[in-house]
DNA sequence: TAGGTCAAGGTGGCGG
DNA sequence: CCGCCACCTTGACCTA
């Protein structure tokens, strides 16, 4: 499965780290001029490396919100389909080529993480939910069955009477003495889990 | 304007 | 103790 970045289709519309000219400067648009107030947030990392506080004369800085251009998106998707985990040099490497801090690199990994989790995680309810309703039928086409062989007084078996039941060693089903057609489906009727990859 | 998205802050756990 | 991580939250921004 594809790791598509989300939110590409607009990620352009908000650009300009300085030194990074990606997309010509949009001077109209639907919106119109918004996109330039926006020019000045992708604040590169200041000359001094790391985030630091920077001195704002103790007044608390207001904090801008950082959209990554298409590109630097793109190659953070691209080194994070490789791998999930950045060491030390690697993070700092990429931080160096997308102009960026090391700890902006380190948050948008882990949040990349989170958001692949997430993900990871309504597939897996969304399975467990079909799985639920094929069950749910199953249950109710056996016990359908059941009462069809009640009614045709077939001696039933009741499905509860283990010592009516055996075990076939070789397709591991389990079968009753009086109607080989009531077999169970073993567990092994799960249907295949869906890998993410 | 409400709700979604996402970069970033805060916190606690864990391994070296 | 430090660095890294997961997890939760916050706040800026976008869109229907």
């Amino acid at each position: 499965m594809a790791i598509l970045p989300e939110n590409s289709s607009h990620l352009d519309l908000t650009i300009s780290v300085p030194g990074f000219s990606s997309s010509p400067p949009s001077d109209e648009g639907s919106g119109g001029g918004r996109e330039q107030l926006k020019l000045d947030m992708n604040q590169l990392p200041s000359s001094s490396e790391d985030d630091e506080e920077l001195s704002h004369g103790g007044s608390a800085p207001p904090r801008k919100k950082l959209r990554l251009t298409r590109e630097q998106s793109r190659l953070l998707e691209d080194s994070f389909r490789q791998n999930h985990t950045l060491n030390p040099k690697q993070k700092e490497a990429l931080a160096k080529h997308l102009m960026l801090r090391s700890r902006q690199i380190e948050v948008w990994f882990q949040n990349r993480r989170a958001r692949s989790k997430l993900k990871q995680t309504e597939m897996e309810c969304e399975y467990f939910k079909r799985w639920f309703g094929s069950l749910t039928e199953q249950n109710h086409r056996l016990h359908r069955e059941v009462e069809e062989l009640r009614a045709m007084n077939v001696g039933p078996p009741t499905v509860t009477s283990a010592s009516s039941l055996s075990m076939c060693p070789r397709c591991e089903r389990v079968t009753t003495a009086a109607s080989p057609s009531l077999a169970i489906p073993s567990q092994k009727t799960l249907p295949p889990q869906e890998s993410e990859h």
